[in-house]
DNA sequence: CGATTTTTTGAATCATATCAACGTACGTGG
DNA sequence: CCACGTACGTTGATATGATTCAAAAAATCG
């Protein structure tokens, strides 16, 4: 029984004590070690991964060949490439672990499963979606309306304490700037 | 019966010819002139609007007090403030018609009871918020990877015949953009 | 401890914004 | 159906925020 993953769900909807069993049961536990990949270019994502402890990138290499984080994922955060999950095609991405981490796996194939057995695992996952979807509109209105100084304080103020939990170079590409300009930006603020 | 929306629907998930009239019903049909709103700051979103015939956007007024649109809606797109629609909140944004418009207002109370009569519609809602998530991660990616040149031309590549049908400076808005810049971007390409 | 990774700093450069003024088009009421 | 007013688009000059390149300094890891 994996305690985090069921009150995850039980925030969102109701679950009857023997289904819980039954979600549990489609989940696979796996640890990773530090800088280890859960998924590479040209894989097709296995599933979606439920993060109990640890801190985990999704990135992709860009045209200037330079890192792009897309998301992170931390605890009680679900992380995956959506896009190749979706349409079962080859990522351009990497997700892999910042920190050890330890994550429930559930796969595609599973998730199906998973939703005949416990129909209101849909309405679960179309709410996590919703989540994800409202969260990354918020992201593109911060985008286009703050400056990449207001957006690294706003960041800052939401997440207290993330900067101590990744390299500046990460958040730097998280917020879309270089790792020189948050520096300039971190020895303003002193 | 709304023949659109039902083709929508079965590209996703099976129907039943019962079904269908049952999905409709829960549907109201609404026209608009152009230039109407369907939503304005400090209303909560009525609900989710299927465009049959039209043209709306979705937009705010940011800080320095200048429209940014969020999203456009075409035939055969939802559109919505799903913030305001998800947590039952006033909206901070506009939807508004660009040309004359119809649509199919399926309301949140609606919505949820059409998922009562029709279960298998939780699913296509979560394949709808499934799409709108990677599209949005994706837009995403172009903004943080693309000059704002390489963007329009982009857009305009997989939007064809976009530019024609509104004005300039809401692409510039959308594009996250100076409506001058835009103007200067086109002359270049004469 | 040395090797590697990450952060800092400086100078030059670039992309885009801003402000302001002028053109153009379009739809609305007379 | 024409004229006027408003909305939209263009252009030039200047300002600015952020990048790039390069190198040194600091932190972390095995």
């Amino acid at each position: 029984m994996y305690t985090e993953l069921l009150n995850h769900i039980k925030t969102y909807v109701q679950l009857q004590p023997q289904q819980e069993e039954v979600v549990c049961s489609h989940m696979q536990f796996k640890t990773f070690k530090k800088k280890q990949f859960l998924l590479e270019p040209g894989k097709v994502c296995q599933g979606n991964y439920f993060v109990i402890k640890g801190c985990i990138r999704l990135y992709f290499i860009n045209k200037k060949l330079n890192e792009q984080i897309v998301n992170f994922g931390l605890e009680n955060w679900w992380i995956a490439d959506q896009d190749s999950l979706m349409n079962q095609k080859p990522s351009a991405c990497y997700i892999q672990t910042i920190e050890p981490s330890e994550v429930l796996l559930l796969t595609e194939k599973e998730r199906t499963t998973l939703i005949d057995d416990v129909p209101v695992m849909e309405t679960y996952f179309r709410i996590m979606m919703q989540k994800a979807y409202v969260a990354s509109q918020r992201r593109i209105g911060f985008i286009f309306n703050m400056t990449d100084e207001e957006r690294y304080l706003h960041f800052n103020k939401v997440n207290p304490g993330f900067m101590q939990r990744v390299p500046q170079y990460m958040l730097a590409s998280y917020l879309g700037f270089t790792p020189q300009f948050l520096s300039r930006l971190r020895a303003k603020k002193v």
